[in-house]
RNA sequence: GGCCCCAUCGUCUAGAGGCCUAGGACGCGGCCCUCUCAAGGCCGAAACGGGGAUUCGAAUUCCCCUGGGGCCA
């Protein structure tokens, strides 16, 4: 992806240009182009030139980028480099079970190598159209692809059946699309997936016929899925998408893919984009694929989520708002009001949160008229008539708290355990669930303050007559 | 199928011949702290894929195998 690349020109100094490689045109939109590019620049991902942004070599759309290949194409022809062969699919697709069949390596048969001009106007009379294949030269001495990340990699020309560059209808082919790209864009390196590696020595044979210089290339490790496969372009690029809709922070997201085959001397894991440009080496990359693992993305979110809360709570506040909105606990239309509230929730369980929606598993009961009550939970702390009888004496206590704020809940807490000769403990785990349906969640002193006298007293009455109902059981558990 | 790349705990990795009784992080288990949970602190289980070779000595170098991935089809 387009990260390493960016890491690389921006610890470098260089211009970092954004192509839209769009000749695979099944798969390729405008809609889908303004969403990677939205994403990219959600995580916080520059780029000097673009499709977006213009510049001095562009356009920067390959399906803009046409004319330029087709002439480049001819170019190729006039030399010899390339020709038109006119094989029907079908026809390789035989040859190749052929070999199959037969156990022995395909290779393209050169049918079409050398045509006359005379059996091209044949080809052409029977209505075939061609695609422009590419010409290996015979005798090359081999292709040294000297790599930024995986060094040096040697492979045979023999090996290299005459590949195609051009389609029958006229579209360029991935490769040669690209190596007439970097040149005509003037790219120094190229920086991209492992997965393209074995089509470098292609891309240089083609510099090669058409006199240029060759770029320095780096092949960066792929990110692969828990399945140990590469994850497809189309797969990481919607899973930044649904990240960000989970509530995940940018800088979480970009702190973790940095260290997908890249770690800093020291080992630490936490750093922000600064240090992240400044530190990086391309030299440290390492060579084999990553597994994204999401546990530790949702851990590194959490460190992240932390430092926003001391920073700047209101953002953490908007994401928990939405989601909330996402649970329909909140009104779409979220007022200055209800945000205030949601604020006061977060200062008090923001502590707690590795994403936004843990709100729901600490905090839900802050948001529902009607909480809802985890029947282990009412198992474990509600032993009937003495429940109900203490649960009534705390909201005596309760009621009488003027202002209704944290020492005075407290005390009342407390004196309420004091008079019936228990812990403190033994009011409140009890109370927790009388008033939240749970036994997680923020420091009872803090929610009963948050929560309201009202709602406060309410909660107490109705599990009073729960607790009532709840006959311990005679499992002899105490 | 041919070619190429890769190979340390479940995962991300440190390790560039002796410093390795293989270190860290996430996750997992235990203990402490504590009104619960989370956080935090401490402790623990957990890996050099296999076989040769080089060397006084190999996770580290070389070869083969195996496994995984990719490209071309």
């Amino acid at each position: 992806m387009a990260f390493f690349t960016w890491l690389f020109t921006r610890h470098e100094g260089g211009q970092f240009v954004l192509r839209t490689e769009d000749t695979d045109r099944t798969r390729s939109t405008e809609a889908f182009e303004a969403a990677i590019l939205e994403d990219l620049r959600w995580l916080g991902i520059s780029w000097d030139e673009g499709p977006d942004v213009g510049g001095p070599v562009g356009p920067y759309r390959q399906t803009e980028r046409a004319g330029l290949y087709r002439e480049h194409a001819a170019i190729l022809v006039e030399r010899g480099a390339a020709y038109p062969c006119y094989c029907l699919p079908e026809e390789l697709e035989a040859e190749r079970q052929r070999a199959a069949a037969e156990h022995r390596p395909f290779r393209y048969s050169g049918r079409c190598r050398d045509l006359t001009p005379a059996g091209r106007a044949e080809m052409e009379a029977a209505g075939r159209r061609a695609t422009l294949r590419f010409r290996v030269p015979a005798a090359h001495g081999p292709l040294v692809v000297d790599d930024l990340v995986l060094g040096r990699v040697e492979f045979a020309p023999e090996d290299l059946d005459d590949f195609i560059i051009q389609r029958s209808d006229g579209s360029p082919l991935y490769n040669f699309a690209n190596v007439v790209d970097d040149h005509t864009m003037r790219i120094t390196h190229i920086t991209r997936g492992a997965e393209h590696l074995s089509n470098t020595p292609r891309q240089f044979l083609m510099y090669e016929a058409f006199g240029w210089a060759q770029p320095r290339v780096a092949h960066f490790p792929s990110l692969l899925g828990v399945d140990r496969k590469k994850l497809s372009k189309r797969h990481g690029d919607t899973a930044v998408r649904e990240y960000k809709a989970q509530g995940y922070l940018p800088e979480a997201l970009v702190n973790f893919f940095a260290l997908m085959g890249w770690y800093p001397e020291d080992g630490r894991e936490i750093f922000s984009v600064e240090e992240m440009i400044t530190r990086f080496r391309i030299e440290d990359v390492g060579k084999s694929g990553a597994v994204f693992d999401a546990q530790k993305l949702t851990w590194m979110n959490g460190v992240y989520l932390q430092e926003a809360l001391r920073r700047t709570p209101e953002r953490v506040v908007e994401l928990v708002v939405e989601a909330l909105r996402g649970a329909g606990l909140l009104d779409g239309d979220a007022g200055p009001e209800q945000r205030a509230y949601v604020a006061r929730v977060v200062a008090i369980m923001g502590e707690r949160l590795r994403l936004p929606k843990d709100v729901l598993t600490y905090g839900d009961f802050f948001f529902r008229d009607e909480i809802v009550y985890d029947p282990q939970a009412v198992r474990k702390q509600f032993r009937g008539q003495a429940t109900a009888a203490m649960l009534g004496r705390l909201r005596d206590a309760l009621g009488g708290v003027v202002p209704f704020e944290l020492a005075g809940i407290e005390k009342a807490v407390r004196d309420t355990a004091a008079a019936l000769g228990v812990e403190s403990k033994d009011v409140i785990h009890p109370v927790r669930v009388a008033l939240t349906g749970k036994t997680v969640g923020p420091g009872l002193f803090e929610l009963i303050a948050v929560l309201g006298r009202e709602r406060v007293l309410a909660r107490l009455d109705r599990a009073a007559r729960l607790a009532q109902e709840t006959v311990p059981h005679g499992d002899g558990a105490r």
